[in-house]
Order: C-alpha cells, then sequence, then structure tokens
DNA sequence: GTAGTCTGTTAAGACTCTTACCGATACGGA
DNA sequence: TCCGTATCGGTAAGAGTCTTAACAGACTAC
C-alpha cells in the first residue's frame, strides 16, 4: 500500500514512461508524432525527449524528410542501454542468445554440456560467450532468463525441483545472481514457451490461451487474463499428474513405472513412451515419438487408426483443461505437438469437440525453432525493459 | 490505447480516488489521517475533502474528541450516494437484497417464482419490492447483479445458456437494462458464491483459490492472481464435464444420461444423484445428497466408507484441477460440500495428496447464509463503487 | 523567387502539489 | 488555577508539471 501520492513529479514519471513504451513499440518516431501518440503538447514532448535522451535511453537515428517544413529528427530507443540473455538448456546443449532492449537477437551460442556438469559454471560460461560474440561487457548485463525443466517457486523465484536435472536444485536462483552479478529469472520451459507463443507465434493477441506441450515430457502453460499464470506453488500446468479414464490411477504420487520415470496418469498416456509405443502397436517404425508422428502423417490413411488414438488421448488432457479455465486457443507445442501440425490438432480438435462444450481453436505451434530459449529472450527484454521503466519512475 | 495523457488534472483524479478507497476500506478518518494515508499533504487532503464533499460522495459522521487540540471532524462515504440490488434465483425462490455503497446489507426480500415465470416481470417485481422495504427509490439504483446456474458470455454479459430455466436465455441481459434503467450484471451463480468467500468468508486475501460447488450441479470458480477468470466464452469451471476415471467417456457431449440430465464424467460422479445413490448403496438413508453426508458425519465411523468414497471422487475432480491451475486453496462449498465440513474437507485433501504432488488447503465454505445472494451484492457494491471512481476520474 | 507548411523554441498562464506560518482549541502538568 | 503544548483547520508563497499562443528557421511547392 505504500504508493507514492500523486504528486507533479509522478506525472512527469508517467509521461516519460509512456513515451519510452510508444517509442520501444512504434520503432523511431518524431517528436511530433510521439506528442499525438502520448496525448501531450508539443511543448512537453519536446521537453520529454530531451530528459530521455539526457539519460542515455533514446537517441537520433536519422531524420524524416520529404515533409513539407524542416526535416524532422527521429528518435528511438538506444538498444545498448540494458542489454539481457536467455538461456536454455535442453539434455545435453546449453544455448543462449543476447538481446538489447529493442528486441532483436544480436548474438547466439551453443555447447556441449552434460547433467552433470555444475549448472552455475555452465551458465556463466556460455552467457561470458555470448555477450563476448555480442560484443558487450558483462557489466552491462541487466537480465539473464533460465528456462528449466520442474517447477519454479513463485515466491523465491528459484528452483524447487527439476526433471532430468538433479544439479539443478534449490539455491541456485542466488548462487548465479552472485556469480553474474545481475538479476536472475528461472522459468518453468513450457511456460516460455508460451510467451514466445504469444509475442511472435500463434497466440498473439490472445488473452485466454493454454499451450499444450507433448513432447518428452508433457506440459502445460496457462495464460488468463492475458498473464501467465504459475499458481500458488508453481506447480500450475504440470498435467502429467491429471487423473484421466483410460490409465489408472496412481497409487500413490511418488510412485515410479516400469520405465522408472515419475509420472501421473496423463503423462502414461501421451508421454513420449506411450506415444513410441502406441506407434509400434500400430506397426509404424520410426525413431522417438514425434518422428513417429511424422512417419505417420507421411504414410497417410494407412496410419489414420494410430493419429486418431494419439489425437483422442490428448484430447482428454485438453477437454480437462478446457472443462477448467476454457482457453479460446490451444497450442500443441513440443516434439510431438509440432510433428502432428495441422493434421493432428484439427483431430484433437473434433475429439475435443464431443467431450466438452466449448469448442477452443487448436492450432500447431508456430514458433518452430528453439521455442524456449526464444522464450527466455522475450521475458529477458521485458524484464530489463520494466527495470528501465521503474528506474524512470524512480529519479 | 487512447489513454488520457498526464495533465495535472489527472493526478487530482487519482488522489481522490485513492482518499475514496481509503475512505471505504478504513471507515471513518479525519482530514489528518486521511492525509497521511493517502500521503498527501495535509493542505492538500482539506482541498481534497472539500471536494469529494461538495459532490455529495462524503459526508461528515462526527468528530473524533480526546485528544490534545480541538476535535476533529470524522469524514465519511456518505452510503446513499449510490445503491445496489442483488439477486439470486434458485428452483422455486428468487431473492433480494440492497446495500448502499459502503457495503452493509439494508433490506432483503424473498418470493416464491417457478421456472415458468417471465425473468424480467420476476427481477423487477424482487427488485422493486427491496427497494421499498429500503426506502430507496429506483431513480437512484445504480447496479443490479443477478446471478444465475449456467453460462454467461464474458464479451456481451448476456446469458449463453442456463440449467433448468429455459426462460432464462440470450437477450435478457438487455431487457433487464431496458427494464430496471440501470446497468446489469449477469453472472454465474458459482462465481457469486467465490467472491463472498474472498470477500468474508474463508478466502480472504488467497491470491490463486478454487470454489468447488458441490450440489445438485457442480461447478468451480477459478481465481488466479486475485482475478475471477471466466474463460473465453465463459464456461472456465465447467467440470461437470471433466473426464475422470471412474466414469464412463461420454459417447458425445449432447448425449443424456439414464435420469435424462446432462452430464460429462465428473457430474455423474460426485452431482446430487451419484452421491445419493452411493449413500444409499451404503445403506445411509436421508432425503437428499447433503442430508445423506449430515447423517454419514452423525453416524460416526459405521459411515466411513461412505464418506471415504465420496472423497475420493470428489479428490479427483480436485486433483485435475490442481494439475490445471495449483491453486493455494480449494473451498469446498454447495448443498453438499457445506455439509461435508471439516471432515470431509480432511479427506479430500488427503485424497489429493496422493494424486498430485501439490497440496492446496482444503477447506469448507465460511459463507453458510445465501452465499450467492452475498456474492451478488458484493458484487454490486464492487460495480457501484467502479463506477463512482470513474466518475470522479471524469470529472 | 515567393508563399506555405512544418519543426522546434520561447513566453505566459493554469492547475496541482508542497512548505511555512498563523489563530483557535483543548488537554496536561506545574 | 494557569500556562505550555499538541492538534485542527486555514492562508500565503513557491515549486513542478502541463497548456496555449506566438515566433524564428528550414524546407517544399508552385
Amino acid at each position: 500500500m505504500t504508493r507514492r501520492p500523486g504528486t507533479p513529479e509522478l506525472l512527469r514519471a508517467m509521461n516519460d514512461r509512456s513515451a519510452f513504451e510508444h517509442l520501444l513499440a512504434a520503432g523511431p518516431l518524431t517528436r511530433g508524432r510521439l506528442g499525438e501518440l502520448t496525448g501531450l503538447s508539443k511543448v512537453t514532448a519536446s521537453q520529454l525527449v530531451v530528459r530521455l535522451q539526457q539519460r542515455g535511453l533514446i537517441e537520433v537515428v536519422g531524420t524524416r524528410s520529404g515533409g513539407r517544413g524542416p526535416s524532422a529528427e527521429l528518435y528511438a530507443v538506444r538498444p545498448g542501454c540494458s542489454y539481457s540473455v536467455g538461456v536454455d538448456m535442453v539434455l545435453d546443449r546449453i544455448q543462449a542468445a543476447a538481446s538489447g532492449v529493442t528486441g532483436p537477437v544480436i548474438a547466439h551460442t551453443s555447447r556441449p554440456t552434460t547433467e552433470k556438469d555444475d549448472p552455475v559454471r555452465a551458465v556463466h560460461e556460455v552467457v561470458e560467450e555470448v555477450l563476448t560474440r555480442a560484443g558487450v561487457g558483462i557489466s552491462e548485463l541487466s537480465h539473464v532468463v533460465i528456462g528449466t525443466t520442474g517447477v519454479v517457486d513463485p515466491g523465491t523465484g528459484d528452483v524447487t525441483f527439476s526433471f532430468d536435472l538433479p544439479k539443478w536444485h534449490r539455491g541456485l536462483h542466488d548462487a548465479l545472481h552472485e556469480d553474474l552479478g545481475c538479476d536472475i529469472t528461472i522459468e518453468n520451459d513450457v511456460n516460455l514457451a508460451a510467451i514466445a507463443e504469444r509475442e511472435v507465434g500463434a497466440a498473439r493477441d490472445v488473452q485466454d490461451m493454454v499451450l499444450f506441450w507433448v513432447g518428452r515430457g508433457i506440459g502445460l502453460a496457462v495464460v488468463l487474463g492475458g498473464r501467465l499464470q504459475r499458481g500458488a506453488s508453481g506447480a500450475a500446468g504440470e498435467i502429467g499428474y491429471l487423473p484421466v479414464p483410460g490409465a489408472p490411477l496412481l497409487a500413490d504420487v511418488s510412485s515410479r513405472d516400469d520405465r522408472g520415470q515419475l509420472g501421473g496418469s496423463l503423462q502414461q498416456l501421451v508421454g513420449a513412451g506411450a506415444v513410441s509405443e502406441l506407434a509400434e502397436r500400430h506397426g509404424i517404425a520410426a525413431d522417438g515419438a514425434a518422428g513417429a508422428v511424422r512417419a505417420a502423417l507421411a504414410a497417410g490413411s494407412p496410419a489414420d487408426p494410430f493419429l486418431n488414438e494419439l489425437a483422442q488421448r490428448l484430447a482428454v488432457g485438453v477437454a480437462a483443461v478446457c472443462a477448467v479455465v476454457d482457453p479460446a486457443l490451444v497450442v500443441l507445442a513440443g516434439d510431438v505437438g509440432a510433428a502432428g501440425d495441422e493434421r493432428l490438432c484439427k483431430l484433437v480438435s473434433e475429439a475435443v469437440g464431443h467431450l466438452v462444450p466449448v469448442s477452443p481453436k487448436v492450432v500447431p505451434t508456430a514458433v518452430r525453432e528453439d521455442p524456449v530459449l526464444r522464450g527466455a529472450v522475450i521475458t529477458g527484454v521485458h524484464k530489463s525493459r520494466d527495470a528501465l521503466l521503474a528506474s524512470i519512475a524512480a529519479s
């Protein structure tokens, strides 16, 4: 409740902030146009530009000539006023990408790693490398966003536990913060994929959507009212544990199946292992679950029973989600989801229509390359923007 | 994006608004205290009080003496500056309650009705009656909030379809608005119960919670990030359709079971009919599902198998919800939920713990009397407050 | 070459807030 | 009993933000 009272300074901060946001969203702008967009007068817009320029947040990037009068100067956000890095680690590789505050990726790197590596060291090395490639000093780094399988405590921002990566555990957040000296955000990988989908993929401008990740593991990202919902303990979307018909109820959540893999009901139905098995049973030979789906799509109608059965299983999960949160859009992502493409989505959509009285659009992911890394970078850019805007308001 | 620029007038509006909110939240206040709470100086607080008083939004309600200097005047929101009415219709009775903008109910009425009555007329009559009892003219009425079983389109605010009430259909919102000449809000009854629970019940200050309504029908209200989530088509929480193990998958959502009742999987498992049947099978004789639960609780350990089975069934639904949205709190409400009380909640909580890796608190509803009506009144008060605050900002 | 239009600046005024000061009031301790 | 002190409410002067109005300069159009 300790909100500042409405002093005139607050007004200035609000307008500076508004102008900065418009510059971020609508590219280079003249003073006049900035005045129109913010609703402020010409004079105030000029003062505001001077302030932002003196702080190094914006710069002149050219002039717009061709009009009647003198050439107007074009202002844009200075990308170098804040850098962020996104990191994604999957199985045996760790990737990183760097961006300025304006958005576009300016450097990318990828190197091998193993689950036994110390995560702090692995992240440090890859961040250092990508910054070198970008020609940016570590002191200019504002935020690092790291994707992880598993659950992140929304209170502390720390890893609660992580599938596959035994060395990623509680305390990692603080260790990385200490090591890199910048703000650290650890986020669930499926959530990051959903952020990418909303920013540059199939879910642009959708306020209520879910992203159903079907790959080695399965997961769900829930976006409601335009906001990513992490749940009270960060476990929102852990739908591997969803109790569904067609799979035996777990005797206990801590028990493991015969593969030694943690898994609840839906996990046993549409996890990668189950999909491979299903493909095999239908006589489809391919490498891995996603490969099986691709092979089935290529095979045409002979593979229909396999795809139908897979769609039925997925639809049960989707239907449960629809019954609870009623999204406008369901994005199928992950290896298997992406491989299934529009064909599988159509089958799932039809099956869902028979189970629940709502009909969300079901579409394949439109972010085909490194969605998690992409989401991490986007999140980093957003975080560094927020920090800049807060600094505007504070001073 | 057409947001107003940061003019000094906006500042005044913000501060007026802040002061009004503080007066609503913290009861009668002196000018000095108001200045402290808003963070404004004594002078500004005085000017602000004068403005609000001239508009009839606040009034002097006494003086606070006993201190050192002269007695300070106490200001409070004038309840009469805006009235709202909440309406709830269940089966054969329609209820209404009226409130001023400060909150407390000032009049209540209840009259018989039937599903065949014209809803516009039924609502009109009960609203008129409760206003008469309150001594308020219809011209002073700002908002009417009506609870309904069934689905409300979040885009239009209109009824999409309603269980049990065939005459409640699309167009009702506009018809009521025309008839009563004030703002109309139609809201799902379970959502209203959740609003009441958050305001005066067991879910105060909880940001992520769900209310599981177990009664004649079953339903769910989802509150995430402090906001009620209605879903893209208003069908969030229609968990009667949730596919669960232990109940047969629906062949088609439009088919009906042998009772002729629309129902998905979870509905068939824990709907009132199923609970009564289960009780009968365990040799518990009582009138209705809630009665059976009360009888079982009174009977003690001989009835344990019945309660355990019921808890198991409920837990499957709760577990599915937890897997998707991970609430901090699950409130069991509705006839059956309320009857089950802490004993049933404990059993459900234990069963949920075996199904999913999160452990939300499971508690019985703390709003025992007319939760839906209560929620409707609270919603009406909030809406009329919003309207007043908007009017402050506009002028 | 001149008129017209647009950019960016300066000057004066309106509105909001703040600090500083003052008279009036009522309690508490000497 | 009386005076010191804290508090309430109000007035006056000042600082910060915005606005409109007017102006000097640059560039295009005819």
